[in-house]
DNA sequence: CTTGAAGTTCAGTCGATAACGAACGAATTA
DNA sequence: TAATTCGTTCGTTATCGACTGAACTTCAAG
């Protein structure tokens, strides 16, 4: 069996890369950067991703100041360098899970504010609320356990 | 303690849910119609939704057939009856995990496609991209296990 | 100090999608 | 059959956020 061309292999992950994050509610160009470094391993400076990747430094600023929020990428000092270099993190997969996690616990976090001034004496709004928040106490507890899961066989 | 004004807590309760669902990609009326239903129970007709929550038929058209499909909402037939009637399903925890489930599935396929064409020799992208896919098996799982759970302890 | 390169910030543009109004189709009632 | 009510569909509008270009800040090099 023949190989297809690894140029245009590399390209079409980086893009959906790209087109998954943005399912997940991250900017298209940070999910390319993210798939450059998957596929590319390595260190990239500031210039070479805009050049790579074909947008502007704009964009890239803003998509490294994400990836580098949630601990996806890095950003590898040169002590008297003038460009930043990034790489990936050693295991991103965790820090993935955290960004999960914090959106859920935000979420619980507004549905407990409601459930706390439901009158008692509504049993029924009582009882579907409740089961809401614990659904999120569920999935909360299970990314958590996956984190660590991953964290430690890594 | 005395307890506030329950109209408000519910108005607050919807439009919360209603912003939660919008952050998980859901339209935010669809996720208002489901907060109305948590809150209120029982069934509703189409009108007493437009109505409940002052939007065109249009957008309630738009929002009971998305949580339909997503089985969050039910239409109870009425035979004989003019207007159309909704209800929560009895228990819409574990839908709201298929509908995670789904989106993880068609993202490892995508990344999956990818790895097959990956030249073996190029061993840095195997591992990391093999690793991506392996996280994607992870969550899967987890939410598998967890609707299955959610679907038995109700 | 001046020059120039690097990266951030900000205002504006563009594209995607939610929401609406209006027209339409279906179906029950008179 | 005519009339009315109900829900969907379709074309338009409004809204939101990503992306860009350009101005600005910082800092190394000369």
């Amino acid at each position: 069996m023949t190989l297809r061309d690894q140029t245009e292999v590399r390209e079409e992950f980086i893009e959906r890369i790209g087109l998954i994050s943005q399912n997940d509610g991250l900017p298209r160009i940070a999910g390319r950067v993210l798939g450059m470094f998957m596929f590319d391993g390595g260190v990239r400076s500031f210039g070479e991703i805009t050049e790579e990747l074909q947008v502007s430094k704009a964009s890239i600023s803003s998509a490294t100041r994400i990836l580098e929020e949630r601990s996806l990428i890095k950003r590898v000092g040169r002590p008297g360098q003038r460009q930043d270099f990034f790489q990936l993190v050693e295991n991103p997969f965790p820090e993935m899970l955290e960004t999960i996690t914090v959106g859920l616990k935000k979420a619980k976090a507004e549905v407990d504010e409601s459930l706390v001034q439901i009158d008692p004496a509504n049993e029924g709004a009582l009882a579907r609320v409740g089961h809401y928040v614990r659904f999120y106490d569920t999935l909360i507890a299970l990314t958590e356990a996956a984190a660590k899961d991953l964290a430690e066989n890594r």
